[in-house]
DNA sequence: ATCCTTTTTGGGGATTTTCACAAAATGTTC
DNA sequence: GAACATTTTGTGAAAATCCCCAAAAAGGAT
């Protein structure tokens, strides 16, 4: 008897949600088990007192990203994964968590999951807490199955993935094939969405991009790889009211994530246009690379931008530079304002810019410039009547834009 | 004595202003000879007395314009034109012009000049004007001089124009040279105009050109030449304030004037930039036949549009659409609206383009669509849901634009 | 310095635009 | 046809923009 308290975990068992239920029996309170991702893998029936937070983890199959995000600012995750000893932690209301005790599950120095013990009746004691750690170790190896399982499967996936981005699946009927053989139902509308890296992509890196993008909820991730210093997603657009904008949401809160938990800066996200044919894979892919090539070039102007779509004109720049300079082509207006400037040392070129990149809208762009109204005003009616600008059609002052834009870019 | 009056004017004289005199002598009153195109030629100082319209014509040296046009309105030119016989014209106060009476010279059946008779104190009997008659026949040999003199002149300028217009003179120096040979003093700054006629011009028509270039005096015509349907002008463009106003403004009246006065319609005229350097004439001249290449593809969008600049994204369309097909791109913003549009039969993109063509004008656009301007607002609410647009970026919108026209062109 | 032109700023009132809300009209679905 | 969502139009008040004028400031030319 003596022996069996000392380690009551020593013992076979076939499923998680057997040794949950021991868990639960040895300490008289509920039991839940996860993976390193929050993910439930096995949960203690015996027990019907619970939290609303352990409802909603159960129903979900993974603990809830609020509960997820409250745990990591209040620390209790970060704790966890620093040290193997079982960690208390404070009811929180707020989100429907009550007093439990949790403790991280490791191979050697990996955490495959946590054991989370909920304080219902009754505080846990020393000795509760020794063999919950005790508990921790005997669950080790089943959780290494399970990885392992796990890691074959994202194996090819991520092989699969990679022939949909390289356009080497050409048949329609092959690729369904291919998602059916992973168990995966293909959602009807799609984005690749990758982010680069400054650095190439370590596998510590990899273990907490695989824990963001497995706690993240909103965005579904279809199959992911990750190359070189790009980590590349394929994500449901499916049921998005928006999608741009909740990808747009969804890129910077991994970006802000990835840099305030793991100290990872400087990630560039970029995603593709929404697609449907998964034969265009490779099409959404060499757009996003195009996107960071353009990205590269112009780093200020498009440091906001994260898709080609909203590149605008950048997605020309390039094709324009070339056919201007083929042509020893010079905007007249441009010509004729550098001209005034430099005799009057007046700036209406920079005045001229500032009110196109802000919309034709005056008070803005008299704020930018530090200037009434008024004048930006004047200076309008000067720079039309000197660069014969009509600033009512819109064709002209397309051209004058790009021609700014581009003469600005080869001034530097 | 008798043979003498009969026909005064069987003598020999060295100048036209000579001949002016004897006339004057004869006719009792002032006399002005002017050649087909109304630069005065030669003018009798014998009798003082005289009127506006003539003393402006003789400080000028050719008939001021607004007295040709006057004349062409009410009638006398085209009288003149028709006609070797005498033709008396009622005083115009507003425009100077006392009684006079007027005949064309003839050469078999082409006008070389005019000779005016301004009636002071009396008016010309029956037998005056059968002088007047014998004096046009008589100077009409010595008009014929000046105008071969004039041609070969012409000819020479025309040659050398064309080695401007083809690039022929490379250095800076000989094309100087050549501007001195010719009398010529190059203006500081200058633009190249061509008006392209629905036919190849005939000789017939060159005239016409010629008389309508000669006695407008608002554009100074440097050179000029004709090459097929062209008419190829090299026009100053110094001491004008707005150039381009002024150029616009200089080919609508031709044209109008072509149309009005001798129904040739449909001449489309198109000039370049406005040059200083003379070596560039090639790149002027190329840069307006490009002007006409996009005029003939999108003829309905650019009608109104005479010159490069003024083109607008019609500049860079051709290279755009090259770049879409191949890219095989899509707009997502454009594809939602048209799928949006066609399940629900709205016309949220009409509604975009003609909110963009009109330059983000609610009121404008509202109008042209006959819609409330809320409807208007409520339309570009919806468009900028569906098709994820933001109304705030001008770079987004150009974008949005050009796809729009893009679109539009490959879709007729 | 003086005169002149150009530019900037301010005030204030007419006009437009914007926005929220509501009613009416239209379209869709069952 | 009823119930519902979507679209159109109308109204009115707040906000903004536009426009004219004039004073002040700045710059240039003689």
């Amino acid at each position: 008897m003596n022996t069996r308290l000392h380690d009551p975990f020593k013992t076979a068992f076939d499923s998680l949600d057997e040794f949950a239920d021991l868990i639960s029996q040895v300490l008289k309170c509920p039991i839940t088990i996860e993976d390193a991702n929050h993910r439930l893998l096995a949960y203690s029936t015996h027990d019907e007192r619970t939290d609303p937070a352990r409802i909603s983890t159960i129903i979900g199959r993974r603990v809830p990203e609020k509960v997820i995000n409250q745990l990591w600012k209040e620390g209790t995750i970060p704790a966890l994964l620093n040290t193997n000893e079982p960690i208390r932690v404070k009811s929180m209301n707020d989100i429907g968590l009550s007093n439990r005790v949790a403790i991280s599950i490791w191979k050697q120095d990996e955490v495959l999951g946590f054991i989370w013990a909920i304080e219902i009746d009754k505080f846990l004691s020393v000795e509760d807490f020794s063999l919950l750690k005790k508990a921790a170790d005997a669950v080790k190896n089943k959780l290494l199955q399970l990885q392992t399982r796990k890691n074959k499967k994202e194996e090819s996936s991520q092989e699969f993935f990679w022939k949909l981005l390289t356009g080497h699946l050409k048949a329609k009927d092959e690729i369904i094939k291919h998602f059916h053989t992973l168990q995966i139902t293909p959602p009807t509308s799609f984005a690749i969405l990758v982010f680069q890296f400054q650095e190439n992509i370590t596998s510590k890196e990899e273990h907490y991009i695989s824990y963001l993008l497995n706690t993240d909820q909103r965005m579904k991730i279809i199959l992911y790889t990750i190359d070189c210093n790009q980590l590349i997603l394929l994500v449901s657009a499916t049921g998005l009211e928006n999608p741009f904008d909740e990808l747009d949401h969804f890129a910077r809160v991994f970006v802000l994530k990835m840099s305030e938990r793991y100290r990872i800066k400087d990630i560039n996200p970029v995603y593709s246009s929404i697609c449907e044919d998964y034969q265009k894979t490779n099409k959404a892919y060499e757009e996003i690379l195009e996107v960071f090539s353009i990205k590269e070039k112009f780093p200020l102007e498009t440091k906001d931008i994260f898709n080609y779509q909203k590149l605008g004109i950048y997605q020309l720049f390039d094709l324009i530079l070339e056919k201007r300079r083929n042509e020893e082509y010079e905007n007249y207006s441009l010509k004729r304002l550098h001209e005034y400037d430099g005799k009057h040392n007046s700036n209406l070129v920079e005045t001229l810019e500032v009110f196109l990149n802000k919309d034709n809208n005056i008070n803005d762009a008299a704020k930018e410039l530090n200037v009434h109204a008024n004048t930006l005003n004047y200076r309008l009616k000067r720079i039309s009547e000197i660069g014969a600008v009509n600033f009512k059609d819109p064709n002209q002052k397309i051209i004058l834009y790009l021609d700014l834009k581009l003469a600005k870019y080869q001034g530097i």
